[in-house]
DNA sequence: GATGAATGAGTTTTCATTCAT
DNA sequence: TATGAATGAAAACTCATTCAT
């Protein structure tokens, strides 16, 4: 842990991310950011100029999380890819569905949440989280390139094109899961983007 | 036509509808729309009793329009359901890309949109748009289901499943494609969907 | 009854004096006029120039409304003073106790509640009401002099002062019985007076 | 006194429910009273969520100001109640003279007021108002009460009932005086309410 | 005379941000 | 660094009134 100002600022932008999340940028106030992480509003703007700046970096913030929680050690020193997958789609059905059953809704995805608000109104917010996908299709590439090196999927496919397609699918889930508030999407996306691969 | 006041209503709502589309529901102010509009603000009100009311009823004006685009008699003529599928996904590639070589921008599914935007937060929008959906899954599900007669596929997949999964991996190619501004997330999108039906 | 026209205005007249002396002149809105009556807004300030005038002909409305009720020949022809005293506060208790019944509110004098929302704003309406308690000062006085005339009361008073008094007692029984929604204040008021006149 | 937010907050409320009484609820806007309390329209809210809630707490305000004003230990040190009755005119009729004077207007009582033009449309004021002349009504009572102890009254009267009549007269001449502009309407309350009592 | 439609000027309320101590 | 208080700008919504046919 860090200084006492550090501990504050992490305590707002994990606050702020964690709301923007749940209910999108516009609609979340700076009032409620600071009444959640109960600090002063003066103290927000002694942290963070302005409310886009918070969402900015809770962008970040969000990145470190789910990368700590998605492409952590453990998980990744699993030799076969296609269960590296499957505990990866896992993991995220898992969220899921336990917000859905502590909260009664589902959240989806926050970069998918955050870019379909925000991605045309705000360039610095579409390049963030541009990259953060590029690094999540990079990671399902990598995937299928390994997997077909050891001669586990039957598919002929471009793996540019397959990590591609398999963060598209999981972006629609995020988006079908959330509607209807069935985190079963998730798993259902498993089954297509295992079918895509031909994973045997 | 109808009369003028029936003729204003129907502006407003197609102004304001198209806003939502590219802005956001919480972006997009009324100022902005009835300036957009061309009419006074009190007009608005006489035909909308809210900003959610215009929202609501927008949602209705997307349906009715992208049905009348995406599942008009003409497409749905031909007997190939994959040629169908074919089509639409075509149609809806175009519409983008128009979109993004007309303004630089890639405005994604309206639904799409809305529903990760406000489906947390308005029951009665969440439960319009899902049964929006519903409807394309259906309609997805019917032409696996007779491209399975009609042995073009070679898959033996549980066709509701086939459907939501059609209709999940456009969504994603919606998010996908407004944010890295690439409207081709649709044909690739209609990569995958072949591969999961195993069409021939 | 007159031509179609003035049918119309003694309708909207009819409606706005009602809808002011049930919730105010300022709460009553020209939409809600206009609906009432079921005539077009348009219509409305083709009789009245504004919501102002309409009120103040309510207000004359009303006056004839409460003379044919309480001042009527019928009632006048008794020639016992505290009879007919009994009887024009039996009437006026007797409306308010069947509104209450009906609507379970209680709506006073047309003339206190407009006067004490407005006395202050419009020197017209303020002189208007003025002038028609005036008259039922002297209703009063008159009934205590012949009072005084028959040997019916015990009491000395400057009849004027009775008049007002009288006048005085009931507005506050208006004002008391519709805060309550206790229409018995003004047969309590009835006590009051007779104490007050000696009557015997 | 406080801290400045409660200063601000008092002035707000002082300003708010002076204005209330000198022109009703509906025609005070709230830019009127944040430009008469010289504050921002904001700040307004920081303090009232809403222009009811500054009313209500309004009505409290009124209600603790009249206490000090009429109820207070100076006023009640008195031991013979008519004289005491008496005071508690005489400062009313001052205070109404006194506005008469200064600004050719008088207000009333604020409570009438407030009652008359919304007990009917807000429930919550109505019964605040309703409780504030229940004690009115208990203060006379008592008056009447220890009068006829002291053998300072002829009459056999329900206490009750003289209590309720002695506040219905005053609310009368609220009435009539601010109509005629007659400050002595209290004076000749005090008159009836004595004869009511049998005051010798 | 009647009516569908339009509108300028408010009115309440909100919000991101800054000031002052 | 922390915080109680303040604020300009804008947002949603309303209202009395008028226009045009």
């Amino acid at each position: 842990m860090g200084t006492k100002g550090e501990e504050t600022k992490k305590c707002i932008l994990q606050t702020a991310a964690t709301l923007f999340w749940e209910h999108s940028y516009n609609l979340v106030k700076v009032d409620q950011i600071v009444k959640k992480a109960q600090i002063n509003k003066a103290s927000f703007y002694q942290y963070f100029k302005s409310k886009e700046q918070v969402a900015l970096d809770g962008i970040d913030f969000m990145e470190n999380m789910s990368k700590d929680f998605l492409m952590n050690p453990q998980l990744n020193s699993e030799p076969n890819p296609i269960l590296r997958l499957e505990a990866f789609i896992g993991l995220v059905y898992n969220v899921q569905k336990q917000m859905h059953e502590a909260e009664g809704k589902l959240y989806g995805c926050p970069f998918v949440n955050m870019s379909t608000e925000m991605s045309n109104e705000n360039e610095e917010m579409r390049e963030k989280i541009a990259k953060i996908f590029r690094n999540f299709e990079e990671y399902h590439q990598k995937i299928y390139e390994e997997a077909k090196e050891q001669g586990l999927v039957s598919s002929e496919l471009d793996p540019v094109l397959v990590g591609r397609q398999v963060v598209g699918i999981l972006n629609g889930a995020s988006v079908s899961s959330k509607l209807k508030k069935r985190p079963e999407e998730f798993l259902d996306a498993l089954i297509s983007i295992k079918v895509l691969m031909g994973a045997k």
